[in-house]
DNA sequence: CGTTATGTTGACATTAATCAAGCACGGTGG
DNA sequence: CCACCGTGCTTGATTAATGTCAACATAACG
């Protein structure tokens, strides 16, 4: 995308440029304090009024929503690196709650959006976020939808290791509970479990202790997942049974 | 959001001002040719480099997803007025078809981006849309949530009929098939139809053709689709149940 | 007016939710 | 250091829901 034909200085080196030239968006974030949350605090909630952007520097955090009945969505994950608000309106559209202890930086949002208004390399990133942010939320659409608990488990298995700082490792950690999976997947704990367990019984998986699991056979769990999705392959234009379609 | 700020000229009016003050997107478009699709007919595939924007000026289309092994997910139905691909990034992460007969302009990709860099009305306008976007892919993910298919399919339901062009009325078109609707809410065509069937024996709707329902009880409906989630309301401090949380 | 695609309905199988114990780890205090 | 909770997790038995398979009905199309 057109972001990558601006040739980009790599953050730091910027650091003491005027601030119109500043190439990346952590550095707005740079100059704020560290704050600090323990697990099960919110940083916002749902409905509340959008004041501020925040970029995580240390920890995991849930997003989610709250329904009628008291059930409870996960609609993501936030990892290190993400930013927090981007996507936001005039009110915050989750409630966002540390999961393991976090470390963040807040910015007022109207700061932000000065900031990001005077320079476009800015605006290009935020783009770029935005658009990460909706492929985020079109994938959990997609995992939301698979039929069985297997496939779901999987996918979710493959996604948390993908995101995994020391990636390549077949070991994943989970600082979040079942509860947090069970509602993320739309499924109950007691699934979760059981699923779980049923990988290691086939082992597919080691579950060693609760907050982490070992890949042992990457494969077997790559074809749970249902092959595709991973990977971009070039739609085939034989669209199989049931969906005649009226392409040429 | 900010966007509203900015006091705008409406469309037409700004029709021979220089480019650089264009007032809105639709503008873009309009001196496009139209573009006809047949029901079916795609315009174009997941994993086709994007190379165009379009916008939608009637009928009805699908965005969907074909899954490895020959599942189809819709991720949403698009409408007059919808921009289609300012999400994308270099490949379309989508298939679009057309469910009724549509009409389109379009627009190089690269050229929209050009007029976009150049005007900062256009920008908010894109941020605005790209939010809307997030807003609904998100709100997909709450409805596949959903645990049992009378609240999918009247959360369905009420969110087609808000989308209607003459609102308020309580008739609802549905100009996709059953499958359609079935890959949409992650469920299967006869579970749809049985549904459809219960909630018009129960007095609910009414379904005199297979494209087009009534609905008779509106609150009915409403109270089946779980209360909430229409409504922007005030996040409730008092988490009910399992949920407890560590904010006091 | 026959043929095909789409939708409906029924019988049955399968899956995951629910209800209910019991286990295991982490923390606390004796 | 160990006994005792509490929370989170696992496991089991049962139930309810939806998926599956199959037949049929209806509308759409030539």
């Amino acid at each position: 995308m057109s972001a990558q034909l601006i040739s980009m200085r790599d953050g730091r080196a910027a650091a003491q440029t005027p601030a119109s030239s500043l190439a990346d968006l952590s550095s707005l974030f740079r100059r704020q304090p560290i704050e600090k949350f323990e697990p099960g605090r919110a940083i916002f909630w749902e409905g509340d009024e959008a004041t501020h952007i925040f970029e995580v520097t240390d920890g995991m955090l849930r997003a989610l929503r709250l329904l009628g009945d008291g059930r409870r969505i996960i609609v993501g994950f936030l990892r290190p690196g993400d930013i927090l608000g981007v996507s936001l309106r005039e009110r915050y559209l989750y409630s966002v709650e540390a999961v393991s202890p976090v470390e963040l930086h807040r910015l007022p949002r109207r700061r932000f959006e000065d900031e990001v208004a005077r320079n476009s390399q800015l605006q290009q990133q935020v783009f770029s976020r935005l658009r990460d942010e909706m492929t985020a939320a079109q994938d959990q659409a997609v995992l939301l939808s698979r039929r069985c608990a297997d496939e779901k488990l999987a996918n979710f298995l493959l996604m948390m290791r993908n995101g995994q700082s020391y990636n390549r490792t077949s070991v994943v950690d989970l600082p979040m509970t079942r509860l947090d999976i069970a509602d993320y997947l739309g499924m109950t704990i007691e699934t979760v479990s059981r699923t779980i367990t049923k990988f290691a019984n086939s082992g597919i998986i080691a579950a060693p202790g609760r907050r982490s699991i070992t890949v042992l056979k990457m494969e077997a769990l790559r074809s749970l997942a249902d092959s595709e999705e991973d990977q971009h392959w070039m739609p085939s234009r034989a669209p199989s049974s049931r969906y005649a379609s009226a392409n040429a």
